[in-house]
DNA sequence: AAAAGTGTTAAAAAAGTCTTAACCCAATTC
DNA sequence: GAATTGGGTTAAGACTTTTTTAACACTTTT
């Protein structure tokens, strides 16, 4: 059973949403402001409905605000058309967008489609590899207890192998999660490898922990 | 490095959206209809944008037919607003939808966020054969259940046979398929096959599995 | 038996990786 | 506002692994 927040201040919308997705089988919570939505989110919430036009703080701020906090999808509906807007949204991780009125099998529709997605991800905010312990909630990683200092793109890196710890990651897709548009050399992977790999080594010189798979990537290792 | 695949009639547009996508560090591969759609597909897809108005095979059966042999998201390109439209194609597994006329970055952030879903998926892209088995996603190839050590090259030539395995592929379809453009001596098929086979019969003796056809080139066993 | 095609091996060539150090840029400090 | 600091990137060279070439033995076909 998904558990929906509805972040929606308009009283009549918001009550009409709840119903639909209570008679599809939905569990739902609401929230009239931004800033209700964000207190009421217990944390247990699988998916997300964000109208952008709030009163009090906007959409954007909420919605970075919510998925710093927790990793869930999280579905803009608004009545605005501009694409650009569309595309910040996009751009701050928004899971996808819905321009109203919208019909409700669609919304419907996009609702199961995000879910989907989110099937199989990882998105508990502390991950654990042998002796390594990350916490994406305030970056800090510790391996065999002792704290280590990664700067933002070697955190970036490792939490993103740690991720699937146990899936081969192609360069370019390295490139594309951890560095996103911007294009760099090939050789700056490696250098970021090999500093992880160090400061990894400082705490536990007996682990090997991230395998080389040659001309394709890396892996966590066994 | 990613490569879509545009399945549009539209000549202009078809060669608009590969200029964009080109111009964004994307690799293109372009089909003008829904069966050359499937046959120019080679397995190393990333994503494919599929307008929905073709000549021919109407867009709901070359959709089924794609995600059936490939496991890639499709993004739907179309004019048709109806909304029980896009409800069935999503219904049917596309990943997104997108209303012509669009603008060009409202795809490309869509585009981004597919591709993007698409990497945290645990998708089971396994292939079988006999007691081989072997994971497109993690490169691993393991044979009567212990692990082979394949490097790229051989990686790539056992998938090609495995994806047909009753199949004969003649030595240019081989070059054809694993080193694309580049031209290489012909002896060096023989050497990948020889090691393959190898590493093969290092984990079960008793088998034979890749077969020679004489003056033509190779298949899979049996 | 000759010709064409294939299999295997070892060595050369190419491709990919690792590491160190230097450079650049932006933020912070003095 | 110049100097310092720190992260991020690039460049260079040493190193490793993979791929290709080449030579020769072997097999199949004619």
């Amino acid at each position: 059973m998904y558990k929906i927040l509805i972040i929606e201040d308009d009283k009549d919308i918001n009550n009409m949403l709840k119903q639909l997705l209570e008679t599809n089988h939905y569990q739902v919570l609401q929230a009239f402001s931004g800033t209700e939505g964000v207190l009421v989110h217990n944390g247990n919430v699988s998916l997300i409905l964000l109208d952008l036009m709030l009163p009090g703080k906007n959409g954007e701020e909420i919605l970075t605000e919510l998925l710093n906090k927790y990793q869930v999808p999280i579905i803009v509906m608004s009545a605005i058309h501009e694409v650009d807007k569309k595309v910040d949204l996009f751009e701050l991780g928004a899971d996808d967008y819905i321009t109203k009125p919208f019909d409700n099998k669609e919304l419907l529709a996009r609702i199961k489609l995000a879910l989907k997605h989110q099937n199989g991800k990882e998105n508990k905010s502390i991950i654990s590899f042998k002796d390594i312990l990350i916490n994406k909630l305030d970056y800090t990683v510790t391996c065999n207890g002792k704290l280590l200092n990664l700067t933002k793109q070697e955190f970036e890196l490792l939490k993103t192998l740690l991720e699937n710890p146990t899936r081969v990651f192609t360069k370019s897709m390295l490139f594309e999660l951890v560095w996103k548009d911007e294009f760099v050399d090939d050789n700056t992977l490696n250098v970021h490898i090999s500093k992880i790999r160090n400061k990894l080594k400082e705490c536990n010189q007996e682990e090997d922990y991230i395998e080389t798979v040659w001309s394709i990537g890396y892996k966590m290792k066994n």
